[in-house]
DNA sequence: CTGTCTCATATTGTATGCAATATACAATCG
DNA sequence: CGATTGTATATTGCATACAATATGAGACAG
Protein backbone atom coordinates (compact mmCIF):
# COMPACT_ATOMS: atom_id res chain seq x y z
CA UNK A 1 0.00 0.00 0.00
CA UNK A 2 1.48 3.37 -1.15
CA UNK A 3 -1.59 5.05 -0.69
CA UNK A 4 -3.40 6.11 2.43
CA UNK A 5 -7.11 5.39 2.22
CA UNK A 6 -9.06 8.73 1.02
CA UNK A 7 -12.12 9.88 3.29
CA UNK A 8 -14.38 12.46 1.92
CA UNK A 9 -14.82 14.57 4.73
CA UNK A 10 -18.22 16.35 5.06
CA UNK A 11 -19.26 20.32 5.36
CA UNK A 12 -20.73 18.93 8.66
CA UNK A 13 -17.40 17.47 10.39
CA UNK A 14 -15.49 20.03 9.30
CA UNK A 15 -18.08 22.61 10.96
CA UNK A 16 -17.75 20.81 14.03
CA UNK A 17 -14.22 20.76 14.24
CA UNK A 18 -14.03 24.53 13.39
CA UNK A 19 -16.51 25.15 16.41
CA UNK A 20 -14.47 22.84 18.75
CA UNK A 21 -11.40 24.21 17.81
CA UNK A 22 -12.83 27.86 18.49
CA UNK A 23 -14.26 26.41 22.36
CA UNK A 24 -11.16 24.23 22.99
CA UNK A 25 -8.65 27.72 22.29
CA UNK A 26 -11.27 30.26 23.69
CA UNK A 27 -12.26 32.12 20.81
CA UNK A 28 -15.69 31.00 21.97
CA UNK A 29 -16.43 31.92 25.30
CA UNK A 30 -18.57 30.08 27.97
CA UNK A 31 -21.98 31.36 27.11
CA UNK A 32 -21.45 32.95 23.95
CA UNK A 33 -24.49 32.81 21.82
CA UNK A 34 -23.60 30.82 18.60
CA UNK A 35 -26.16 31.50 15.98
CA UNK A 36 -26.24 29.68 13.25
CA UNK A 37 -26.88 32.52 10.74
CA UNK A 38 -23.46 34.04 11.86
CA UNK A 39 -21.62 30.61 11.84
CA UNK A 40 -23.16 30.23 8.06
CA UNK A 41 -21.99 33.40 6.51
CA UNK A 42 -18.16 32.91 8.68
CA UNK A 43 -17.70 29.45 6.88
CA UNK A 44 -19.41 30.07 3.88
CA UNK A 45 -21.48 27.06 4.10
CA UNK A 46 -25.65 26.83 4.60
CA UNK A 47 -27.69 26.69 8.01
CA UNK A 48 -28.00 22.88 7.35
CA UNK A 49 -24.27 21.56 8.05
CA UNK A 50 -23.98 23.84 10.59
CA UNK A 51 -27.47 22.48 12.86
CA UNK A 52 -25.90 19.56 12.56
CA UNK A 53 -22.54 19.71 13.69
CA UNK A 54 -24.71 21.67 16.82
CA UNK A 55 -26.19 19.07 17.53
CA UNK A 56 -23.45 17.16 17.72
CA UNK A 57 -21.51 19.16 19.76
CA UNK A 58 -24.55 19.36 22.59
CA UNK A 59 -23.78 15.65 22.80
CA UNK A 60 -20.34 16.07 23.35
CA UNK A 61 -21.12 18.78 26.20
CA UNK A 62 -19.43 21.21 24.48
CA UNK A 63 -22.36 23.35 23.69
CA UNK A 64 -26.09 23.47 25.13
CA UNK A 65 -29.21 24.36 23.18
CA UNK A 66 -31.93 25.75 24.44
CA UNK A 67 -35.37 25.16 22.67
CA UNK A 68 -35.68 28.14 19.70
CA UNK A 69 -33.23 30.35 21.49
CA UNK A 70 -30.49 28.78 20.13
CA UNK A 71 -27.12 27.06 21.30
CA UNK A 72 -24.51 28.49 24.15
CA UNK A 73 -20.80 27.59 24.39
CA UNK A 74 -21.07 25.80 27.87
CA UNK A 75 -20.32 26.92 30.84
CA UNK A 76 -19.09 24.50 33.77
CA UNK A 77 -19.60 24.47 37.41
CA UNK A 78 -17.22 23.17 39.74
CA UNK A 79 -19.52 20.19 39.95
CA UNK A 80 -19.30 19.44 36.48
CA UNK A 81 -15.28 19.88 36.52
CA UNK A 82 -15.69 17.20 39.65
CA UNK A 83 -17.81 14.82 37.81
CA UNK A 84 -15.48 15.54 34.79
CA UNK A 85 -12.22 14.41 36.42
CA UNK A 86 -13.79 11.40 38.63
CA UNK A 87 -15.31 9.95 35.11
CA UNK A 88 -12.09 10.26 33.55
CA UNK A 89 -10.18 8.27 36.33
CA UNK A 90 -12.93 5.60 36.49
CA UNK A 91 -11.92 5.77 32.29
CA UNK A 92 -8.06 5.57 32.68
CA UNK A 93 -8.61 3.03 35.38
CA UNK A 94 -10.55 1.12 33.13
CA UNK A 95 -7.67 1.39 30.61
CA UNK A 96 -5.20 0.46 32.57
CA UNK A 97 -6.63 -2.49 33.78
CA UNK A 98 -6.69 -3.84 30.35
CA UNK A 99 -3.79 -2.82 29.29
CA UNK A 100 -1.47 -2.95 32.14
CA UNK A 101 -0.51 -6.96 31.75
CA UNK A 102 0.39 -6.29 27.88
CA UNK A 103 2.61 -3.53 27.33
CA UNK A 104 5.55 -3.99 25.72
CA UNK A 105 8.90 -2.04 25.71
CA UNK A 106 8.29 -0.25 22.41
CA UNK A 107 5.16 1.12 24.64
CA UNK A 108 6.96 2.19 27.17
CA UNK A 109 9.97 3.68 24.52
CA UNK A 110 7.01 5.73 22.85
CA UNK A 111 5.49 6.75 25.73
CA UNK A 112 8.98 8.23 27.63
CA UNK A 113 9.18 9.54 23.81
CA UNK A 114 6.29 11.72 23.78
CA UNK A 115 6.96 12.50 27.86
CA UNK A 116 10.94 13.87 26.12
CA UNK A 117 9.05 15.63 23.46
CA UNK A 118 6.60 17.57 25.95
CA UNK A 119 9.86 18.69 28.13
CA UNK A 120 11.12 20.35 25.49
CA UNK A 121 7.86 22.04 24.46
CA UNK A 122 7.18 23.55 27.76
CA UNK A 123 11.09 24.75 27.70
CA UNK A 124 10.29 26.37 24.13
CA UNK A 125 6.81 27.75 25.66
CA UNK A 126 5.69 26.04 22.63
CA UNK A 127 1.91 25.99 22.14
CA UNK A 128 2.14 22.01 21.31
CA UNK A 129 2.71 21.25 25.08
CA UNK A 130 -1.12 20.24 25.93
CA UNK A 131 -1.21 18.67 22.50
CA UNK A 132 1.28 16.34 23.64
CA UNK A 133 0.09 15.77 27.14
CA UNK A 134 -3.33 14.60 25.23
CA UNK A 135 -1.42 12.10 23.27
CA UNK A 136 0.23 10.64 26.36
CA UNK A 137 -3.07 9.56 27.48
CA UNK A 138 -4.58 8.80 24.24
CA UNK A 139 -1.89 6.26 23.35
CA UNK A 140 -2.99 4.46 26.71
CA UNK A 141 -6.44 4.70 26.09
CA UNK A 142 -6.46 3.41 22.60
CA UNK A 143 -4.05 0.62 23.64
CA UNK A 144 -7.20 -0.31 25.16
CA UNK A 145 -8.64 -1.35 22.23
CA UNK A 146 -12.06 -1.08 23.69
CA UNK A 147 -14.05 1.37 21.00
CA UNK A 148 -16.96 2.29 23.73
CA UNK A 149 -14.14 3.15 26.00
CA UNK A 150 -12.12 5.13 23.80
CA UNK A 151 -14.91 7.07 22.14
CA UNK A 152 -16.30 7.94 25.70
CA UNK A 153 -12.73 9.04 26.77
CA UNK A 154 -12.48 11.17 23.71
CA UNK A 155 -16.12 13.45 24.66
CA UNK A 156 -14.45 13.61 27.90
CA UNK A 157 -11.44 15.21 26.95
CA UNK A 158 -12.68 17.75 24.82
CA UNK A 159 -14.54 18.71 27.41
CA UNK A 160 -11.28 18.86 29.69
CA UNK A 161 -9.35 20.57 26.61
CA UNK A 162 -12.55 23.41 27.38
CA UNK A 163 -11.78 23.93 30.67
CA UNK A 164 -8.16 23.87 30.68
CA UNK A 165 -7.97 26.63 28.55
CA UNK A 166 -9.42 28.53 31.89
CA UNK A 167 -6.80 27.09 33.69
CA UNK A 168 -4.21 28.67 31.65
CA UNK A 169 -6.36 32.00 31.92
CA UNK A 170 -6.88 31.59 36.00
CA UNK A 171 -3.33 30.66 36.93
CA UNK A 172 -1.26 32.51 34.18
CA UNK A 173 2.24 31.01 35.60
CA UNK A 174 1.08 27.00 36.24
CA UNK A 175 3.96 24.63 36.11
CA UNK A 176 3.96 22.75 33.44
CA UNK A 177 6.27 20.44 34.50
CA UNK A 178 3.54 19.10 36.95
CA UNK A 179 2.31 17.20 34.01
CA UNK A 180 5.92 15.67 33.53
CA UNK A 181 6.17 14.25 36.85
CA UNK A 182 2.46 12.45 36.63
CA UNK A 183 3.09 11.04 33.34
CA UNK A 184 6.72 9.50 34.92
CA UNK A 185 4.64 8.36 37.77
CA UNK A 186 2.22 6.93 36.07
CA UNK A 187 4.76 5.15 33.28
CA UNK A 188 6.33 4.27 36.74
CA UNK A 189 3.02 1.92 37.74
CA UNK A 190 2.94 0.29 34.04
CA UNK A 191 6.20 -0.89 34.35
CA UNK A 192 5.60 -1.96 37.40
CA UNK A 193 3.01 -3.59 36.56
CA UNK A 194 1.62 -2.38 39.43
CA UNK A 195 -2.53 -1.79 39.16
CA UNK A 196 -3.05 -0.21 42.54
CA UNK A 197 -0.09 2.39 42.39
CA UNK A 198 -1.48 3.13 39.07
CA UNK A 199 -5.01 3.64 40.11
CA UNK A 200 -3.66 6.07 43.09
CA UNK A 201 -1.44 7.94 41.11
CA UNK A 202 -4.41 8.78 38.65
CA UNK A 203 -6.50 9.69 41.59
CA UNK A 204 -4.47 11.68 42.92
CA UNK A 205 -3.28 13.08 39.47
CA UNK A 206 -6.68 14.01 38.79
CA UNK A 207 -7.86 15.29 41.91
CA UNK A 208 -5.41 17.77 41.57
CA UNK A 209 -6.03 18.80 38.11
CA UNK A 210 -9.92 18.84 38.99
CA UNK A 211 -9.03 21.39 41.42
CA UNK A 212 -7.02 23.67 40.14
CA UNK A 213 -9.84 23.64 36.93
CA UNK A 214 -12.59 24.25 39.80
CA UNK A 215 -10.99 27.20 40.54
CA UNK A 216 -10.84 28.22 37.13
CA UNK A 217 -14.03 27.96 36.44
CA UNK A 218 -14.84 29.75 39.45
CA UNK A 219 -12.64 33.22 38.51
CA UNK A 220 -13.92 32.59 34.84
CA UNK A 221 -17.92 32.77 36.59
CA UNK A 222 -17.05 35.70 38.81
CA UNK A 223 -15.66 37.42 36.05
CA UNK A 224 -18.50 36.91 34.23
CA UNK A 225 -20.81 38.40 36.83
CA UNK A 226 -18.87 41.92 37.45
CA UNK B 1 -49.52 26.55 40.73
CA UNK B 2 -52.24 24.84 39.02
CA UNK B 3 -50.79 23.77 35.92
CA UNK B 4 -47.59 21.71 35.86
CA UNK B 5 -45.00 22.37 33.10
CA UNK B 6 -45.50 22.00 29.54
CA UNK B 7 -42.36 21.00 27.85
CA UNK B 8 -42.30 21.13 23.90
CA UNK B 9 -41.43 17.85 22.08
CA UNK B 10 -39.66 18.29 18.95
CA UNK B 11 -40.09 15.94 15.84
CA UNK B 12 -36.37 15.00 16.52
CA UNK B 13 -36.94 13.70 19.75
CA UNK B 14 -40.12 11.73 18.46
CA UNK B 15 -38.50 10.77 15.35
CA UNK B 16 -35.57 9.48 17.89
CA UNK B 17 -37.49 7.37 19.86
CA UNK B 18 -39.76 5.72 17.04
CA UNK B 19 -36.90 4.73 15.33
CA UNK B 20 -35.23 3.88 19.22
CA UNK B 21 -37.96 1.37 20.46
CA UNK B 22 -38.15 0.11 16.69
CA UNK B 23 -34.74 -0.94 16.77
CA UNK B 24 -34.89 -2.26 19.92
CA UNK B 25 -38.42 -3.78 19.62
CA UNK B 26 -37.08 -6.10 16.57
CA UNK B 27 -38.95 -4.25 14.13
CA UNK B 28 -35.95 -2.97 12.64
CA UNK B 29 -33.59 -5.88 12.50
CA UNK B 30 -29.81 -5.10 12.47
CA UNK B 31 -27.97 -3.99 9.26
CA UNK B 32 -31.63 -3.45 8.03
CA UNK B 33 -31.46 0.00 5.64
CA UNK B 34 -33.27 2.50 6.77
CA UNK B 35 -33.87 5.02 4.78
CA UNK B 36 -34.78 8.55 4.77
CA UNK B 37 -37.28 9.02 2.65
CA UNK B 38 -38.74 5.86 3.78
CA UNK B 39 -39.35 7.08 7.64
CA UNK B 40 -40.28 10.71 6.31
CA UNK B 41 -43.20 9.25 4.57
CA UNK B 42 -44.04 6.60 7.52
CA UNK B 43 -43.81 9.52 10.09
CA UNK B 44 -45.55 12.11 8.30
CA UNK B 45 -42.67 14.66 8.94
CA UNK B 46 -40.29 16.00 6.60
CA UNK B 47 -36.10 14.81 6.06
CA UNK B 48 -34.93 17.47 8.35
CA UNK B 49 -35.96 16.06 11.90
CA UNK B 50 -35.37 12.36 10.48
CA UNK B 51 -31.58 13.33 9.53
CA UNK B 52 -31.22 14.54 12.50
CA UNK B 53 -32.47 12.01 14.57
CA UNK B 54 -30.21 9.57 12.69
CA UNK B 55 -26.83 11.77 13.81
CA UNK B 56 -28.06 11.57 17.65
CA UNK B 57 -28.93 7.98 16.98
CA UNK B 58 -25.43 7.43 15.29
CA UNK B 59 -24.15 8.65 18.69
CA UNK B 60 -26.37 6.30 20.41
CA UNK B 61 -24.26 3.40 18.84
CA UNK B 62 -27.74 2.25 17.43
CA UNK B 63 -27.16 2.82 13.55
CA UNK B 64 -23.94 3.35 11.61
CA UNK B 65 -23.84 5.63 8.63
CA UNK B 66 -22.08 5.09 5.59
CA UNK B 67 -21.75 8.29 3.16
CA UNK B 68 -24.21 8.84 0.42
CA UNK B 69 -25.34 5.17 1.01
CA UNK B 70 -27.73 5.38 4.16
CA UNK B 71 -28.08 4.30 7.51
CA UNK B 72 -28.30 0.85 9.06
CA UNK B 73 -29.27 -0.55 11.63
CA UNK B 74 -25.95 -1.61 13.50
CA UNK B 75 -24.88 -5.20 13.71
CA UNK B 76 -22.93 -6.56 16.85
CA UNK B 77 -20.21 -8.74 16.77
CA UNK B 78 -19.20 -10.60 19.66
CA UNK B 79 -16.48 -8.20 20.64
CA UNK B 80 -18.57 -4.98 20.80
CA UNK B 81 -20.66 -7.38 22.86
CA UNK B 82 -18.06 -7.86 25.50
CA UNK B 83 -17.41 -4.16 24.65
CA UNK B 84 -20.20 -3.27 26.64
CA UNK B 85 -20.41 -5.46 28.87
CA UNK B 86 -17.44 -4.52 30.23
CA UNK B 87 -17.96 -1.11 29.84
CA UNK B 88 -21.05 -1.65 31.66
CA UNK B 89 -19.52 -3.43 34.50
CA UNK B 90 -17.42 -0.14 34.55
CA UNK B 91 -19.84 2.65 35.45
CA UNK B 92 -22.38 0.52 37.15
CA UNK B 93 -18.87 0.10 39.53
CA UNK B 94 -18.24 3.33 39.61
CA UNK B 95 -21.82 4.01 40.75
CA UNK B 96 -21.52 1.63 43.54
CA UNK B 97 -18.47 3.20 44.56
CA UNK B 98 -20.27 6.65 44.48
CA UNK B 99 -23.39 5.52 46.33
CA UNK B 100 -23.02 2.34 48.46
CA UNK B 101 -22.35 4.47 51.64
CA UNK B 102 -25.38 6.94 51.28
CA UNK B 103 -28.41 4.47 50.44
CA UNK B 104 -31.16 4.90 52.90
CA UNK B 105 -33.84 2.19 54.05
CA UNK B 106 -36.51 3.88 51.53
CA UNK B 107 -33.32 3.16 48.85
CA UNK B 108 -33.77 -0.58 49.26
CA UNK B 109 -37.17 -0.65 50.38
CA UNK B 110 -37.75 0.84 46.35
CA UNK B 111 -35.56 -1.35 45.04
CA UNK B 112 -37.10 -4.17 46.69
CA UNK B 113 -40.29 -3.39 45.58
CA UNK B 114 -39.00 -3.08 41.87
CA UNK B 115 -37.94 -6.98 41.90
CA UNK B 116 -41.29 -8.13 43.91
CA UNK B 117 -42.67 -6.12 40.79
CA UNK B 118 -40.40 -8.11 37.93
CA UNK B 119 -41.72 -11.35 39.75
CA UNK B 120 -44.87 -10.73 39.44
CA UNK B 121 -44.21 -9.59 35.71
CA UNK B 122 -42.49 -12.58 34.99
CA UNK B 123 -44.97 -14.88 36.33
CA UNK B 124 -47.99 -13.43 34.19
CA UNK B 125 -45.36 -13.20 30.87
CA UNK B 126 -45.78 -9.37 30.87
CA UNK B 127 -43.58 -7.47 28.34
CA UNK B 128 -42.95 -5.02 31.19
CA UNK B 129 -40.36 -7.72 32.78
CA UNK B 130 -37.26 -5.91 30.66
CA UNK B 131 -38.17 -2.32 31.79
CA UNK B 132 -38.33 -2.85 35.52
CA UNK B 133 -35.16 -4.83 35.18
CA UNK B 134 -33.97 -1.74 33.52
CA UNK B 135 -35.47 0.39 36.56
CA UNK B 136 -33.55 -1.34 39.40
CA UNK B 137 -30.41 -0.55 37.35
CA UNK B 138 -31.39 3.02 36.71
CA UNK B 139 -32.58 4.12 40.08
CA UNK B 140 -29.17 2.83 41.40
CA UNK B 141 -26.77 4.74 38.53
CA UNK B 142 -29.03 7.97 39.10
CA UNK B 143 -28.63 7.98 42.75
CA UNK B 144 -24.93 8.70 41.85
CA UNK B 145 -26.31 11.90 40.77
CA UNK B 146 -23.59 12.18 38.00
CA UNK B 147 -24.90 13.59 35.11
CA UNK B 148 -21.85 12.15 33.12
CA UNK B 149 -22.40 8.60 34.09
CA UNK B 150 -25.55 8.90 34.14
CA UNK B 151 -25.63 9.99 30.66
CA UNK B 152 -22.98 7.26 29.30
CA UNK B 153 -25.01 4.71 30.83
CA UNK B 154 -27.96 5.43 29.37
CA UNK B 155 -25.89 4.88 26.02
CA UNK B 156 -24.99 1.59 26.66
CA UNK B 157 -28.38 0.99 28.35
CA UNK B 158 -30.09 1.61 24.69
CA UNK B 159 -27.25 -0.96 22.97
CA UNK B 160 -27.88 -3.53 25.32
CA UNK B 161 -32.13 -3.42 24.75
CA UNK B 162 -31.42 -4.34 21.49
CA UNK B 163 -28.98 -7.29 22.25
CA UNK B 164 -31.48 -8.43 24.50
CA UNK B 165 -33.97 -8.61 21.82
CA UNK B 166 -31.75 -11.09 19.78
CA UNK B 167 -31.24 -12.99 23.11
CA UNK B 168 -35.05 -13.02 23.47
CA UNK B 169 -35.09 -14.83 19.87
CA UNK B 170 -32.08 -16.98 20.36
CA UNK B 171 -33.01 -18.54 23.78
CA UNK B 172 -36.72 -18.65 23.52
CA UNK B 173 -37.23 -20.04 26.90
CA UNK B 174 -34.56 -18.18 28.74
CA UNK B 175 -35.04 -17.94 32.36
CA UNK B 176 -35.62 -14.47 33.68
CA UNK B 177 -35.92 -15.90 37.21
CA UNK B 178 -31.81 -15.66 37.06
CA UNK B 179 -32.43 -11.51 36.50
CA UNK B 180 -34.16 -11.82 40.09
CA UNK B 181 -31.56 -13.65 41.90
CA UNK B 182 -29.21 -11.02 40.32
CA UNK B 183 -31.06 -8.04 41.91
CA UNK B 184 -31.57 -9.79 45.16
CA UNK B 185 -27.55 -10.37 44.88
CA UNK B 186 -26.96 -6.99 44.43
CA UNK B 187 -29.38 -5.77 47.36
CA UNK B 188 -27.03 -7.39 49.73
CA UNK B 189 -23.75 -6.26 48.66
CA UNK B 190 -25.71 -2.81 49.06
CA UNK B 191 -27.30 -3.54 52.53
CA UNK B 192 -24.15 -5.06 53.76
CA UNK B 193 -21.94 -1.51 52.07
CA UNK B 194 -19.35 -4.65 50.87
CA UNK B 195 -18.24 -2.61 48.09
CA UNK B 196 -16.13 -5.40 46.97
CA UNK B 197 -18.70 -7.75 46.67
CA UNK B 198 -20.80 -5.14 45.14
CA UNK B 199 -18.33 -5.77 41.74
CA UNK B 200 -17.76 -9.37 42.13
CA UNK B 201 -21.68 -9.51 41.83
CA UNK B 202 -21.41 -7.12 39.10
CA UNK B 203 -18.83 -8.71 37.24
CA UNK B 204 -20.17 -12.38 37.85
CA UNK B 205 -23.82 -11.04 36.69
CA UNK B 206 -22.58 -8.89 33.52
CA UNK B 207 -20.27 -11.97 32.54
CA UNK B 208 -22.99 -14.10 32.27
CA UNK B 209 -25.45 -11.95 30.56
CA UNK B 210 -22.42 -10.82 27.62
CA UNK B 211 -21.68 -14.68 27.06
CA UNK B 212 -25.55 -15.13 26.45
CA UNK B 213 -25.49 -12.36 24.26
CA UNK B 214 -22.38 -12.89 22.33
CA UNK B 215 -24.09 -16.92 21.79
CA UNK B 216 -27.29 -14.29 20.48
CA UNK B 217 -25.62 -12.21 17.71
CA UNK B 218 -23.56 -14.81 16.76
CA UNK B 219 -26.74 -16.70 16.00
CA UNK B 220 -28.36 -14.12 14.73
CA UNK B 221 -25.05 -13.50 12.04
CA UNK B 222 -25.30 -16.79 10.98
CA UNK B 223 -29.18 -16.51 10.56
CA UNK B 224 -28.18 -14.15 8.29
CA UNK B 225 -25.95 -15.48 5.95
CA UNK B 226 -28.24 -18.50 5.00
C1' DC C 1 -19.56 -16.05 -21.95
C1' DT C 2 -16.88 -12.60 -19.20
C1' DG C 3 -15.31 -8.29 -18.03
C1' DT C 4 -15.61 -3.27 -18.65
C1' DC C 5 -17.88 0.83 -19.54
C1' DT C 6 -22.00 3.84 -19.70
C1' DC C 7 -25.87 5.48 -17.99
C1' DA C 8 -30.21 5.44 -15.31
C1' DT C 9 -31.86 5.36 -10.70
C1' DA C 10 -31.92 5.67 -5.83
C1' DT C 11 -30.25 7.98 -1.98
C1' DT C 12 -27.83 11.08 0.62
C1' DG C 13 -25.61 15.87 1.27
C1' DT C 14 -26.47 20.68 1.00
C1' DA C 15 -28.98 24.98 0.20
C1' DT C 16 -32.85 27.78 0.76
C1' DG C 17 -37.51 29.28 1.95
C1' DC C 18 -41.31 29.37 5.16
C1' DA C 19 -43.57 28.69 9.74
C1' DA C 20 -43.31 28.69 14.72
C1' DT C 21 -41.50 30.44 18.82
C1' DA C 22 -39.03 33.48 22.19
C1' DT C 23 -37.78 37.98 23.57
C1' DA C 24 -37.89 42.91 24.13
C1' DC C 25 -40.20 46.97 23.93
C1' DA C 26 -44.13 49.96 23.14
C1' DA C 27 -49.02 50.62 24.13
C1' DT C 28 -53.01 50.37 26.92
C1' DC C 29 -55.66 49.98 31.07
C1' DG C 30 -56.38 50.25 35.88
C1' DC D 1 -47.05 54.74 37.98
C1' DG D 2 -47.37 49.54 37.66
C1' DA D 3 -49.08 45.63 35.43
C1' DT D 4 -50.59 43.50 31.52
C1' DT D 5 -51.16 42.98 26.66
C1' DG D 6 -50.07 43.61 21.87
C1' DT D 7 -46.57 43.82 18.35
C1' DA D 8 -42.04 43.76 16.01
C1' DT D 9 -37.85 41.40 15.48
C1' DA D 10 -34.53 37.81 15.84
C1' DT D 11 -33.76 33.11 15.71
C1' DT D 12 -34.68 28.47 15.47
C1' DG D 13 -37.51 24.32 13.68
C1' DC D 14 -39.20 22.27 9.74
C1' DA D 15 -40.19 21.62 4.73
C1' DT D 16 -38.69 21.36 0.19
C1' DA D 17 -35.70 21.84 -3.85
C1' DC D 18 -31.35 20.98 -5.93
C1' DA D 19 -26.57 18.89 -6.33
C1' DA D 20 -23.39 15.11 -5.59
C1' DT D 21 -22.51 10.42 -5.09
C1' DA D 22 -23.08 5.33 -5.03
C1' DT D 23 -25.12 1.35 -7.05
C1' DG D 24 -26.82 -1.81 -10.42
C1' DA D 25 -28.41 -3.10 -15.02
C1' DG D 26 -27.54 -3.35 -19.68
C1' DA D 27 -24.60 -2.51 -23.92
C1' DC D 28 -20.64 -3.90 -26.01
C1' DA D 29 -15.97 -5.54 -26.99
C1' DG D 30 -12.96 -9.33 -26.50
Amino acid sequence: MTFSQIQPVSLREQVVEQIRTAIIEGRLRPNDHIVEASITQQLGVSRTPVREALILLEQDGLVVSQPHRGCFVRTFTPRDVADIFTMRTTLENFAGERIIDHLTEADYQHLEDLITRQQQAIAVDDIQVRALDMSFHQYLVRKSQHELLIHNWQQIVAQIAAVLYLRAEAIPDYDENLAIHDHTAIIEAYRQRDLSALIAANRRINLRVAGECQYAVETALKARKS
